[in-house]
DNA sequence: TGCCCATCT
DNA sequence: GTGTTAGATGGGCAG
């Protein structure tokens, strides 16, 4: 027996559209319907074990409805912009596949797919018609059985007719089905005032006379009197109604069996298609169609050369190329955090591509140092992506003219969540390049290509490949940008001073940090029984769920907060909820000391390394402002605001015979806001001031600054922070516990006080709403989609990020320029003392001792000059033998 | 994997 | 009238 599995393209595009949530890929192009149309299909194909497909579609032109009934307007809804794009493309990645594509002027698919479904039935095909439009239940019968997908909690399920359930669910046949909505009429049809037939009554009268015909022949017979009447003045209408609504199984459709065999849906073609639409977790199922890849003419001209002279003459080439790609191929070595170069991926012109393999003569070694005086040589254009992943073993700095693809594609675009070299080809090159994962998995690339493994050795010149060709195209798009300068000014240098950074790593107290941690284990145990006691149930804390539980309907604490799972039981709510209640407290507590546990004594243990120091990652590409970010571990979060895990910071000690500076920016947003907005009244008041929360409630509430109270400042602080955040009322009447009018007269008095800063606000949603992104002081480019939205909730978030991107924005930037030119201070001057953390708005020097003073007067001097503003910025800066003593 | 909750600036 | 403060990372649980 075989399967035929025939598909309804608009109404299942249809269905996908409304199912699956907006989805864009990088060109801009709406996807979602696209998407949804290829899960619902391969679900389908799956469960039938299908062996021939066929998809079809309606066209624009009349039917023969049309002729029939002039005002027959067909059972579409029109179709919104974004889902009639995507018809045309649905129509060519199925093509792609090799799936027919049925369609027959005068005719709509339902006819197609009746005819089809009709002629193809029998004992030796199954046929299964997968639609959304339920009229198609009148085409069931013993070899046919129609599919109609539903979405439910997220997923979809499909629904199956045979004529049985049609009988069970609507009580009719399937050929009945259609006079019982012929008898019912088109909702839209109904005039006002009319009587018209409901379902129940139509399936009875039809059930029992088999058709509108039969029953208009018993007309007399017609129980109630109302469906007698309508049936008698609108036979005419029902009449029509039901041809309209027939399916014609005889259209002359040229349909070949054969040709919808299903054999090689996953083609090279289709692959390209899935790569270019972005549907990651669609391509698995090409992965078979990657190998035949993508860029086929590109790997032709790859090659391996291990032999020396061959390797002394390729290099000779690049040195007097004008511009190359060159990516250093590394593998982790014996000894612990060591490194060493596999190869060296080249390129220098669109048909040479060449690894240079680590073999006999040619070292690892050997080959680092050639990337190296290929930086350094002067005029030569390198282009790498991930510069600072090579670092260690290329011994350059921000001199070399080595530049990194990856960061100047995070500048043109930071809301992207990898800048891998098939996201630079497929972004700036038009290019579908299978990815590292497609050609090698999880496998380790230096690994792979140290085996020699074919498609390493494809991958690591794909990467050599990308960097050399999108080079210009990357630089052209920053300088269209004006983002050219920040690039090569800031972005670029940044990554050598983040690696020295990342290379320094910072000592921590293995031992003190192990008594910690054992100090507060005993804490969490006592704690543990205490709660278990209190509330009379032995439960895991750590389960919200099982805490709500325990909460909310044990102990029937009152108001509690719904999630979408179910109670809240975060700590702002619990507080507000059961300040006095003793468990509550308890568990406020055990939360508090699980966490230091968990994520600071334990987690941060395991980072130490045998040097005694951690080595986090600064991650450059990685937000949406411009903010470095701290990963493995993160070290930009350990606690400081709580006197318990403040303590954490007393292991962060720096090495013998140093000492720690820390040196953090005042109010750095608040000023940045000063300048940006021009805000007369708020830049005459920061330079004056000291403390800038005293002074906003000095003249916001219009009293003298020696007589703010301290809730007057409290106040001023909270909104100025919300200022900054582009907070609501309800946000400010929640943090500082006052109702929402008073929040807002708050907020109203700031603005009128500062009418600067309200202009300069609502001009940055102004702007990006034109503009689609919002701009920092040094052109660093933010891109705001969300204001485009329709939904009130996102064009609301925003509208506050564009509030707020080019403050905070501006605020990474400066401390970007600060951090580089702080760092190159201290190696220009060949001082021991060297960068170990970088913690937003702060620096942590570990400074050899006798450097000292030199060492205060570099971090405040280039920390308040890193940029020129109409206010000045201040810099606090503070010694001490660990980050505890010196924060 | 998604959600909740904790931590930082 | 919507839901209601920006940017991050990570642990732990539940499905």
């Amino acid at each position: 027996m075989e399967k035929l599995v025939l598909i309804d393209g608009h109404s299942i595009l249809n269905r996908a559209f409304y199912g699956v949530p907006d989805l864009t890929n990088s060109e801009g192009l709406h996807t979602n319907a696209v998407y949804g149309f290829l899960n619902i299909m391969f679900k389908i194909l799956e469960e039938e074990k299908a062996d021939h497909l066929a998809v079809a579609f309606d066209l624009k032109e009349p039917t023969f409805r049309h002729k029939m009934y002039e005002e027959y307007k067909g059972t579409r809804k029109p179709m919104p912009q974004e889902l009639h794009e995507q018809v045309p493309l649905m129509k060519e990645v199925l093509a792609a596949m090799g799936i027919p594509i049925l369609t027959k002027a005068g005719f709509e698919a339902d006819d197609i797919l009746g005819t089809v479904a009709k002629h193809q039935a029998g004992d030796k095909v199954e046929v299964s018609i997968v639609s959304g439009d339920r009229d198609l239940l009148q085409l069931a019968d013993e070899h046919i059985k129609i599919r109609i997908p539903k979405t439910l909690r997220g997923g979809t399920e499909v629904k199956d007719y045979y004529p049985e359930d049609v009988k069970r669910e609507y009580g009719v046949t399937p050929k009945e089905f259609i006079d019982v909505k012929a008898l019912m009429g088109d909702a839209s049809d109904n005039i006002p005032g009319v009587p018209s037939i409901g379902e129940k009554t139509a399936t009875a009268i039809i059930s029992a006379y088999g058709s509108i015909e039969n029953a208009y022949a018993h007309l007399e017979e017609i129980k109630p009197p109302r469906a007698r009447k309508a049936l008698e003045e609108h036979y005419d209408m029902a009449q029509m109604s039901k041809k309209l609504a027939e399916i014609c199984t005889d259209c002359g459709i040229d349909f070949s069996y054969d040709d919808a065999k299903i054999d090689g849906l996953y083609t090279e073609e289709a692959y390209q298609y899935m790569k270019r639409l972005e549907f990651k977790s669609i391509l698995p199922r090409f992965a078979g169609a990657a190998q035949e890849s993508g860029a086929e003419s590109l790997r032709e001209h790859f090659a391996v050369i291990s032999d020396l002279g061959e390797v002394e003459s390729v290099l000779k080439k690049a040195e007097k190329a004008e511009r190359i790609g060159a990516q250093l191929i590394m593998k982790t070595g014996k000894e612990a955090g060591s490194q060493q170069a596999v190869g060296l991926a080249l390129c220098f012109g669109d048909e040479e591509c060449v690894l240079l393999e680590a073999a006999g003569f040619v070292t690892g070694e050997y080959l680092a140092g050639k990337m190296e005086e290929l930086c350094k040589k002067p005029g030569l254009q390198l282009w790498t992506i991930d510069l600072k992943s090579q670092l260690s073993l290329l011994n350059i700095d921000w001199n070399s003219g080595a530049r990194d693809g990856m960061v100047a594609a995070y500048l043109l675009n930071p809301l992207k969540d990898s800048y891998d070299y098939d996201d630079l080809a497929r972004d700036y090159l038009k290019l579908t390049l299978p990815s590292k994962v497609d050609l090698l998995g999880k496998a380790d690339l230096g690994s792979s290509l140290e085996q020699g493994e074919e498609k390493a050795l494809t991958c690591v010149c794909y990467m050599a490949y990308t960097a050399y060709a999108s080079g210009p195209r990357l630089l052209d798009e920053l300088k269209n940008t004006g983002m050219e300068k920040l690039f090569l000014e800031v972005e670029m240098p940044l990554i050598y001073s983040l690696h020295r950074m990342e290379t320094a790593g910072v000592r921590v107290e293995r031992q003190e940090l192990k008594d910690y941690g054992d100090r507060l284990k005993l804490q969490i145990d006592k704690l543990e029984q205490e709660i278990y006691q209190a509330t009379g149930e032995t439960f895991n804390i750590n389960s919200p769920k099982q805490l709500g539980e325990v909460l909310f309907e044990k102990m029937h604490l009152k108001g509690g907060k719904k999630t979408k799972t179910g109670y809240s039981t975060a700590a702002d709510v619990l507080e507000k909820l059961a300040p006095d209640v003793p468990a509550v407290q308890m568990i406020l507590d055990y939360r508090q000391l699980a966490k230091l546990y968990s994520t600071y004594a334990e987690g941060l243990s395991a980072f130490i390394g045998p040097d005694e120091r951690i080595h986090g990652k600064f991650n450059q590409t990685i937000t949406a402002t411009g903010r470095i970010s701290s990963t493995e571990p993160n070290l930009q979060n350990i606690p400081v605001r709580m006197e318990l895990g403040r303590e954490i910071r007393k292991v962060f000690v720096p090495e013998e015979g140093y000492t720690f500076v820390d040196a953090d920016y005042s109010q750095i947003e608040l000023r940045i806001l000063a300048h940006m907005s021009g805000d007369e009244r708020l830049i005459t008041a920061y330079r004056s001031a000291q403390d800038i929360h005293a002074i906003t409630a000095s003249q916001v509430f219009h009293v003298p600054l020696e007589e703010v109270t301290p809730l007057q400042r409290r106040n001023a602080k909270a909104v100025n922070f919300g200022i900054v955040y582009g907070i609501s009322a309800f946000g400010l009447s929640e943090d500082l516990s006052i109702t929402r009018k008073e929040a807002l007269e708050y907020i109203n008095k700031y603005f009128e006080t500062y009418p600067g800063v309200k202009k300069f606000l609502d001009q940055q949603v102004a702007d990006g709403k034109e503009h689609g992104f919002v701009t920092t002081l040094f052109g660093r480019r933010r891109p705001i989609p969300e204001l485009k939205s329709a939904n009130f909730m996102q064009r609301s978030f925003g509208e506050r990020v564009a509030m707020n991107s080019p403050i905070q924005g501006t605020a990474a930037d400066i401390m970007k320029i600060a951090m580089i030119q702080v760092d190159q201070e201290l190696q220009k001057r060949g001082m021991k003392s060297r960068i170990v953390l970088q913690v937003h708005d702060e620096l942590l020097v570990e400074t050899w001792e006798p450097e000292l003073a030199q060492v205060k007067e570099i971090l405040e001097d280039k920390m308040k000059h890193a940029a020129d503003l109409s206010v000045s910025l201040e810099v606090d800066a503070k010694e001490g033998k660990s980050w505890f003593d010196a924060h």
